[in-house]
DNA sequence: GAAACTAATTAAGTTTCTTATCTACCTTTG
DNA sequence: CAAAGGTAGATAAGAAACTTAATTAGTTTC
């Protein structure tokens, strides 16, 4: 509420934020998918059609176990594989509407779990992180456009 | 820039809170440590000696996994194992001086990153996360307390 | 002080990854 | 256009990181 502009301490954002990565990556899910095959479905929601190639990119393991995972993801309905029409042999992995039910039902318990919480802060704080939030979706940004 | 209070949407922070997520969780290690390893290791660093059952809490594993975790990073001179004068049954795991050094490194290369990103945003936008801060970090302090 | 409980370990098996190799398609170049 | 090299993906085998189940040792309770 002292809006005199203090210096922003990246150490302590840094803290802030790996603490949330911490308390979230833990939520329990109903279905037993590794964190590596959660997040392949959600970038796929996020992000639209990838190849298996752009997925290796993006979730920084092996092309194998992108393969391995799409695999299952196919066979449990949650994606599925379509050739690419401009490369033979690429193939573009799409979400299906039971996998993107699935990135949306942990979204929700992510939700439901900070709405809890935020409850519990003052209207002053509500108001601080409502105004910080832009400039942390650019953030964000920033750094999928560096990398 | 307008300090109208605006509501604060949980959804939006959310996403931008999973982005996050996803955006550190990848962050390459000198050493190969597996997530759960590092979280431990983290946990130690943060909060002082534990208890294995106190780490299989935290850490949402097995008792059986926090065991060979801990048997491992002894192994390797990041923790060591003490007796606790309290209850003969438990071990009071501490941090090593090395354990700390692996935990101070990569949240140095964090800072690192997050400073390179902060450094494009508008001194508005730094000093907006700046005052969201204290409500963010109180936001994690509630879920600590609650689970 | 015997029974029930709790802290940690050990053993064995499963899941999830990696490395190495392979096939198929694409692109380039002589 | 045919051969050479490059890229996308799949497969096999093995390593790493977990789980479940059973065991040991110490603690609490009645």
């Amino acid at each position: 509420m002292s809006p005199r502009s203090p210096e922003l301490s990246i150490a302590e954002l840094t803290s802030v934020l790996e603490n949330f990565t911490r308390m979230s990556i833990r939520l329990p899910s109903v279905q037993r998918l590794s964190f590596t095959t959660l997040s392949v479905l959600h970038t796929l929601s996020q992000r639209g059609p990838k190849r298996l190639t752009e997925l290796t990119a993006s979730e920084q393991v092996t092309q194998s176990a992108i393969t391995q995972i799409v695999t299952k993801l196919e066979r449990d309905g949650l994606v599925r594989r379509e050739p690419d029409p401009s490369d033979g042999r690429a193939v573009l992995v799409h979400v299906t509407p039971a996998g993107a039910a699935i990135v949306d039902g942990r979204r929700a318990e992510r939700i439901a779990r900070l709405t809890e919480l935020a409850d519990q802060l003052t209207p002053a704080e509500r108001a601080a992180i409502a105004a910080a939030l832009p400039a942390l979706a650019r953030l964000v940004e920033l750094s999928q456009q560096q990398h």
